[in-house]
DNA sequence: ATTGAATATTCCTTGACAAGAATATTCTCA
DNA sequence: TGAGAATATTCTTGTCAAGGAATATTCAAT
């Protein structure tokens, strides 16, 4: 994950990954859409594809860079812990509400048992 | 997102966020967990708040750190655009199966027409 | 084989940022 | 109000990574 989000933690990259969202890209294409040049495309791709977010596929001498899905799905399943946690957390509040409750009932109660058994 | 994603590649900021998941703690707690200098858990969550990842709750002395689950959702959010696409790229992949089926038909049909009306 | 197009790599400089040390701030309590 | 605990900030230093320029590599076509 770490790799991921240093990958991700850039301009550069963050908005080549946006744009291989639409349609796998060659390096020259995105230098121009980005309007960077040449060699930082490339550097970017590299970091991209060294973090596994991204994959290429020779085509004569261009090189064709797509997203790759897999690495997405690593993040998902990252993030899914987080989803889980706050559900957890709401679970917990709810556990703490209902307790409150449940007090409060007692303690009218006992303090007036005639309301144990309406 | 770039903020988030620059908060989040650095490995004590990834295990800060690990250790928020199970319960909020304090600056103190969580430099112990980490061994690192209160400072520098200071700093980290300094960024991880300006992130957004992170909310501060006071204690007397104590500042209580818990995740922010509106940052998360906003992550997941972004990452729900990539899902999209994803499903998307099989869609046409399907769609070019499907073609490549009609076409071989048409072609055996073509060059026997008798198959045309089973 | 040679040329040209597309891409990758290297070297260099510079800016950003993390860690460490010291200090400042904030809050509680006696 | 003074002391101490918990946290935040500042300053400095060292490291890493981005951008620019130049060059190397790879591939197709003639």
């Amino acid at each position: 994950m770490l790799e991921t989000f240093r990958a991700l933690a850039d301009p550069s990259r963050l908005q080549i990954v946006a744009l291989l969202l639409c349609e796998p890209l060659s390096v020259g294409t995105i230098a121009e859409r980005l309007r960077i040049r040449q060699p930082q495309a490339s550097k970017h791709l590299r970091t991209l594809s060294d973090a596994g977010l991204v994959e290429v596929h020779p085509d004569a001498q261009r090189r064709i860079y797509a997203l790759r899905a897999q690495s997405f799905r690593d993040l998902d399943s990252w993030l899914e812990r987080y989803r889980r946690g706050f559900e957890q957390q709401f679970e917990r509040l709810d556990h703490v509400l209902e307790d409150l409750q449940v007090n409060a009932k007692n303690i009218k109660e006992q303090t007036n048992p005639a309301l144990g058994r309406g």
